[in-house]
RNA sequence: GGGCGGUUAGCUCAGUUGGGAGAGCACCAGCUCGACAAGCUGGGGGUCACUGGUUCGAGCCCAGUACCGCCCACCA
């Protein structure tokens, strides 16, 4: 063993052991209770990032620890075909090609796709295990999977025979860079600075005119109303006559409604609801037509003006408030800045257009999930998420599901040419109502998120009943980033009981963003992030766990490498604390202590393995990990190893300092994984890995009186600080020579030290003369002043007088 | 517009029901003893964002202010 641990090679070393030897393999057999998480399905053509290391070590402590307590602990692996990222890889990749997939087909194209991952896709499940973590990996799935596919068909018919899955010409978010709608959820707002147009829309019959405000002028060739507040006074005499459409010429009524906001713009509203989600709504309202004037490429179409035709939107604007200014039908312009919806994945300017797509009704689907949320069946860690969870299931809207891409799961519907819908899981050979063999199959696919929704037991191989259904559903716990609450965890919980019966997990863990050490989200663009597989190659997976569990908190993280150091140090320390022991030699592996400072660190190893586990069921893992390096620091390598030295050459010490730290190693294998199964595998007599180890019994047995190293820590102390010995005998005295080698000289500051704790006796007593603190404070307190007092006085007294 | 979170040492952060301000890193000094390319020990360093309030006592509770951040949202 060298003086520096150096954890390359070592940790790869035990990554290939125990997945060679199927110690992460859950067995569904077993009959064991079980402890199941389902990893967040990494993107298919993802690497590790920061937030995946983190996400990753998470899971793995929770994963390992259960493993160790018994558990039939199944970590499921596997990836998502992240439909539009997926797509646009592959897009990009023929476009450098010089051909695009409408030039090759949609089968070349899927083709295209099968061949790019197999080349480059799926490289985290080998990340994954560069930083231990214990994934049951021959159990990889992929929402692609021909067995994930069929769970797919069997959850949209299932949706569509409730008849919650529907088709309809709504308001929808079109983004036209990546040409397909979208769900609302995957549109970001963007401050963004328009210009506000105002805009006169003369009356149709005699004089007079209406002002309305737009910041999308091209959009008034789809005027097809005027709208107002009802109860707005300046507009009351306006209502149910017809205002003249600027360039279309257009007559259109003004009507009232009460979404208009009087103190806004003119407070009077025009209607578009071809293109604007209100507009649309309240044009539904009051039967009005619903014109389109913009394409899906973003070009002018429809009855317009010929010259107009093919304009961009924004061209299109610049001609129309023109055509206002030569007609003096324009007020004015002024700046305006306010918040627009973006595609949150290529940063374009959504385009709200009216489009045929398929919806999926929420409501049914989420009643009972509201019902598990707020009886705290599935809870949320901090539970701040689980009432934001609940308060969006509370007012859920329609789901768009339908893209329009080639890369995921097609929709189970055929067309026949009269119209009729077949909806089946296979494709059929003829129209289920006129049975035409005619049949057309709808060309869009799914929403990535409609397969998410299945996958804490589509991965178990539902829809079929199989012992891994049995076994591993219900899970345990979901462990992601808050970003994806409502894409996934409310749509697990509401899948899972709606086709399972049953809850997926009952613990959502909600883990921190990892931010850069300014604050800023770790980006491409920004070239901020740091590469966990660099830290790993720097300080060892342990250390990277380590530190990053140490940061890990309820808000978001700024990452700095200090933890990870940290972690290293700690692995380095219980590699040189092991070495001493075995250093020495072999032996006998038994707790037989005989002394107070033998009894006291397996009392004190006992009393971390008690806050451990409290720290951990609760989700604080940055309290766990400081609880365990504080303990291999302070009790075990600074107390207890020091005042052991004298008597290492005693079997039965040995003994004992074996077993505690067999011990130490168990209590931090869920974190350090690797550093401690390779001092494990040198400890002496050993059979069986530490990865399977069982997590320590608790042990009462030591906790029994240890005012003996007490009063010698406090001699120590002192001595220390002042290098006055103060009286100790006994095994005080011999732990106090032992750990601080006191030397012979000197007599120290006596006078220092005494005015010291005068002071103390001061505080103390002056605290205890106040009348209102002993009537008022609560008595526990005041009892615990009185003993901080006499032990202070008795400290003063082992100065001697 | 609504909601949520944050502000504590030079840096990154802990501070459980109100009862002497803590850790790691960084800095300074001493030690080197049977493991520790280091380790151990000691030390300096804080108006706990600000203003009021409650209390014998407030980093913690209450009211408000400022700044930073996040989420949601149909004022064109």
């Amino acid at each position: 063993m060298e003086p520096l641990y150096t954890p390359q090679g070592v940790e790869e070393r035990w990554q290939r052991a125990w997945e060679a030897e199927g110690l992460f393999h859950a067995d569904a057999s077993s009959g064991r209770p079980s402890y199941v998480i389902a990893v967040p399905p990494p993107n298919v053509t993802g690497v590790l990032h920061m937030g995946h290391a983190l996400n990753a070590s998470i899971q793995d402590v929770l994963v390992r620890w259960h493993r160790m307590r018994g558990f039939n602990a199944l970590w499921q692996p596997g990836y998502d075909h992240a439909g539009i990222a997926t797509q646009a890889v592959v897009e990009k990749k023929l476009r450098a090609e010089g051909t695009s997939r409408l030039e090759i087909g949609r089968e070349a194209f899927l083709d295209q796709v099968w061949a790019w991952l197999r080349e480059y896709g799926g490289v985290i499940m080998g990340q994954f295990r560069s930083l231990g973590c214990s994934l049951d990996y021959a159990r990889e799935r992929f929402t692609m999977d021909d067995a994930y596919v069929r769970a797919v068909m069997r959850f949209f018919v299932h949706l569509y025979e409730r008849g919650w899955i529907y088709r309809d010409n709504r308001i929808i978010n079109w983004c036209t860079d990546c040409r397909t709608s979208i769900s609302d959820l995957e549109v970001e707002y963007r401050d963004v600075d328009d210009a506000l147009t105002y805009a006169r829309y003369p009356l149709a019959d005699g004089p007079g005119s209406v002002t309305i405000a737009t910041v999308r002028p091209a959009t008034i060739l789809a005027d097809v109303a005027v709208a107002v507040h009802p109860d707005d006074e300046r507009y009351a005499s306006v209502i149910g006559k017809e205002v003249v459409v600027p360039v279309v010429g257009r007559r259109v009524p003004v009507i009232a409604d009460e979404r208009v906001e009087r103190d806004f713009g003119t407070g009077a509203l025009k209607i578009t609801p071809g293109h604007d989600p209100v507009d649309f709504e309240i044009g539904r309202d009051h039967g009005l037509a619903e014109l389109t004037v913009i394409d899906l490429d973003g070009h002018m179409i429809g009855d317009i003006p010929a010259e107009l035709l093919g304009l961009t939107e924004d061209e299109a604007a610049v001609a129309v408030v023109e055509w206002l200014r030569e007609h003096d039908q324009l007020e004015k312009r002024e700046s305006y800045r306010h918040a627009v919806g973006h595609c949150e994945r290529s940063g374009t300017r959504i385009q709200p257009l009216v489009s045929l797509q398929w919806w999926c009704a929420m409501d049914e689907l989420a009643r009972p999930a509201i019902d598990v949320l707020e009886t705290g069946r599935v809870t949320f860690h901090p539970s701040v998420h689980g009432r934001v969870a609940l308060d969006w299931l509370k007012a859920i809207r329609p789901w768009n599901i339908s893209r329009q891409l080639w890369w995921g799961h097609q929709l189970p519907i055929w067309y026949c040419p009269d119209g009729h819908v077949t909806c089946v899981e296979t494709p059929p050979d003829a129209c289920a109502e006129c049975g035409s063999r005619e049949i057309e199959r709808d060309p869009d696919v799914l929403d990535t998120w409609f397969s998410s929704a299945l996958w804490p037991f589509a991965t178990l191989g539902w829809p079929d009943d199989t012992p891994e259904l049995r076994a591993f559903y219900p899970g345990d716990v979901n462990v992601t980033g808050r970003g994806i609450i409502f894409l996934w965890e409310n749509r697990m919980i509401m899948a899972g009981v709606e086709l399972m019966g049953d809850i997926p997990f009952r613990d959502v863990v909600i883990n921190s963003n990892v931010l850069d050490p300014i604050g800023r989200p770790m980006s491409k663009s920004l070239g901020n992030g740091v590469d966990p597989l660099d830290l790993i190659a720097a300080h060892g997976a342990d250390a990277t766990r380590y530190g990053l569990l140490k940061m890990s908190s309820t808000q978001d993280i700024k990452f700095t490498e200090g933890p990870i150091e940290e972690g290293r140090k700690l692995a380095n320390k219980l590699w040189n604390a092991s070495r001493l022991l075995l250093m020495s030699g072999g032996g006998e592996v038994a707790a037989r202590p005989s002394s107070v400072e033998e009894r006291w660190i397996l009392a004190r190893i006992d009393a971390a393995r008690a806050g451990v586990e409290t720290d951990l069921a609760a989700y604080d893992f940055a309290h766990a990990v400081d609880r365990l390096y504080h303990l291999t620091f302070d009790d075990f390598c600074d107390w207890y190893l020091e005042s052991i030295k004298p008597r290492l050459g005693d079997a039965d010490v040995k003994a004992t300092a074996f077993a505690a730290l067999e011990r130490l190693l168990a209590l931090l294998h869920p974190v350090l994984p690797h550093v401690t199964e390779e001092i494990w595998s040198n400890l002496p007599a050993r059979e069986t890995r530490l990865v399977v180890a069982p997590w320590p019994e608790p042990a009462p047995e030591y906790a029994d009186d240890l005012a003996a190293l007490d009063r010698a820590q406090t001699a120590a102390r002192i001595y220390r600080r002042s290098g006055v010995r103060i009286k100790v005998a006994g095994d005080s005295l011999r732990i106090f020579e032992a750990v601080v080698r006191p030397s012979a000289d000197g007599q120290g500051d006596v006078d220092a030290e005494r005015a010291r704790v005068g002071k103390e006796i001061e505080r103390s007593e002056r605290m205890l003369a106040n009348e209102k603190f002993v009537a008022n404070a609560s008595p526990d307190v005041v009892e615990a002043e009185r003993l901080k007092l006499a032990e202070h006085r008795s400290e003063l007294d082992a100065l001697g007088e």
